[in-house]
DNA sequence: CTGTTAGCGCTTTCAC
DNA sequence: GTGAAAGCGCTAACAG
């Protein structure tokens, strides 16, 4: 027996005076499901059943009965309360380091594109690069219970990450391997893909090439994209950071450097430049061919600015670039890119954790999709 | 007492494995708020009150043994429950229309700054311009029972939010009104952001205004721009879309008018922009001096992308182009513009949010935050 | 200071 | 077919 007595009664949504716009008075709690079984003068049992599609043993009366009920309260079940019960939310966190970055936005649209195929609810959680915050998300996501989570991570997740991988909930990374977690990962083929731009340059007879990257230690994309930058132009592997590096192509001897452009300092970054602009001045007395290839999109459009300010609205014709991503505005500006197939490593992503949250628990598996060459104005020849 | 009997016990999280690989053996379901106080040998209420910071009520002795208790099982807390006996979840529901659009993900810092500060937890839905989308989540949002939402609105929400705006879940509006619903809202002072416009357009030589726009019937935001730019040029109201309306200013007269560019139609976006390509080409052999007036981002982007693929990359010398809206891009493409403090719309939607949410049920408010012109080359003269 | 007792809204045996 | 009762994990009176 209800021990609720005279409740404030949820009463029928009814016009409350939207129009007149008084306070509303009563603050008609939601419906629960006593009450619409009270209104439907049945038990909670079988308004659950009917929740739940259970038709085959509901009386059509019944049903009708039920389905008045909902209608007339307006009854929407809590799914905090189901979620308890059930043990299960189909809940997934999905945590982006930025969203000011169009690659997030993107893949951001293939993991929801795979949730609704796959019946989840993608929590969205945007860490804006900063630390704290990934955590405290971390956290926020873990006391929801979330039955997995997308990680695009930042800069050092620690351990926050390992009771995932292990025992705690199921974790797919994307874009960035996390240090000491052995996780589901997808991402960009990053060997690929600088290959791919260097043999675009190389073929355009460009033969002073610079890697221009944010500090690259921490993040195993970056890593990875200059590594292979290093070894599609042939370059020792050894030589160091801001010296240049020669290996023969074909007839001629091509250098290839990599300069490291921190965007989150200001100082740094106006710093960087201008040893940057020296290294082109440098490249036009040896009359060499110079390029510039941004290891993602925010060096690119740093890039870009930093041409036009030095250049003129001609830029193009100073100094080549191009970049890994394809911003909306490339087109405009005329960048050729290296375009990443985000929405499906987005989708795939969704798909990697749905395997891992149905149990199939097999090896953790790294998926690199491919890149996609883009060639527009930046890279004449 | 607890029936529980021999559970599947939550055994203290250790290193799992992680190295060697195997599956997890026992998937250690986390531990409750039972583990913990039979781990620590007292009972729930204390280790709830551990929870909620009541420490003057405990024992150093028995908060000690909590903590311990707690960091043995690497308990937490579970937010599900907790909000389902609370009645309360420090949820905010934020549905974004278009999270591709710049706009949207700046708003969402906003929104992000706002709710950390006042200790809310964002829930971002991304409706991805589809309405049946942005129905969904918001039934999804109500089903979580979250205590309030933001919403930049899609064309037509419906009645979807009535309940919300009178009796239902508290909401607040950004950038778009909802039509028969009377709810708090916050956006651009769309008025002045126009007049802004044309003033800076009158005030450097041109004549021939354009004001592209994607339809507007449904979105007020549009609505308000196109009328604003029609009242600021002196038009006559009346007129009729692509109709020239005229209005003199100083010693000449100046010509408006109002150009539709529905960007989800690609076919009418090739029709509409050639029939600018002739209203351009009109006015210069008229001798006149044309200026396009882009009321979003979107349009600005895909006129700029045009007249590039018009009149090559000089396209600023041919054709001005102004736009509401201050994407990352516009500085590139040097596109002068009216920036939205968008940061700040997200962030006075919560907190009015906040305030209803909190009781405070004043009347309705609606506060528009000004513009900001920013001049660039795409306005020469 | 501490523990016992009722539920929050829902699902799920297990009887009738 | 249908419903009563027992919890999911947590908080909030009430007693001690």
């Amino acid at each position: 027996m209800s021990t609720r007595g005279a409740r404030n009664t949820p009463a029928p949504q009814g016009s409350s005076g939207t129009g007149e716009g008084g306070p509303a008075l009563a603050p008609p709690r939601r419906a629960t499901i006593s009450d619409v079984a009270r209104e439907a003068g049945t038990g909670k049992t079988s308004i659950s059943r009917y929740l739940n599609g259970e038709f085959s043993v509901l009386s059509p009366d019944l049903r009708a009965r039920i389905e008045a009920a909902i209608e007339r309260l307006d009854y929407r079940p809590n799914q905090m309360a189901r979620g308890l019960k059930r043990g299960r939310n189909r809940l997934l966190g999905l945590l982006l380091a930025d969203l000011a970055n169009p690659y997030s936005v993107e893949v951001l649209q293939g993991v929801e594109a795979a949730c609704h195929a796959l019946g989840y609810m993608p929590l969205i959680c945007h860490a804006a690069n900063e630390v704290d915050m990934e955590r405290r998300y971390l956290q926020l996501l873990t006391a929801y219970r979330v039955e997995g989570v997308i990680v695009n991570a930042l800069g050092v997740p620690e351990s926050m990450l390992k009771p995932m991988g292990s025992g705690g909930i199921p974790a797919v990374l994307v874009d960035r391997t996390v240090d000491g977690l052995d996780a589901d990962m997808v991402g960009l083929d990053n060997a690929g893909a600088a290959r791919l731009g260097v043999e675009h340059l190389l073929a355009h007879g460009y033969d002073d090439l610079v890697f221009v990257v944010q500090p690259f230690e921490h993040v195993s994309s970056r890593r990875e994209r200059e590594a292979a930058f290093r070894a599609s132009v042939g370059a020792t592997p050894d030589a160091t950071d801001a010296v240049a590096r020669l290996a023969v192509h074909g007839a001629r001897s091509v250098s290839a450097t990599t300069h490291v452009l921190d965007l989150h300092d200001e100082a740094g970054v106006a710093a960087s430049l201008a040893a940057l602009d020296a290294h082109i001045a440098d490249a036009a007395r040896r009359n060499a061919r110079c390029a510039l290839f941004a290891a993602n999109a925010p060096v690119a459009l740093r890039l870009a600015l930093h041409l036009k300010a030095e250049f003129g609205a001609q830029w193009q014709q100073h100094a080549a670039l191009i970049a890994i991503d394809d911003p909306e505005w490339a087109e405009l500006a005329g960048i050729t890119t290296i375009r990443q197939p985000t929405r499906e490593i987005g989708y795939r992503a969704v798909q990697f954790l749905h395997e891992r949250i149905e149990g199939m628990a097999l090896a953790t598996r790294a998926q690199a999709l491919p890149g996609e060459l883009v060639v527009r104005a930046s890279t004449p020849g």
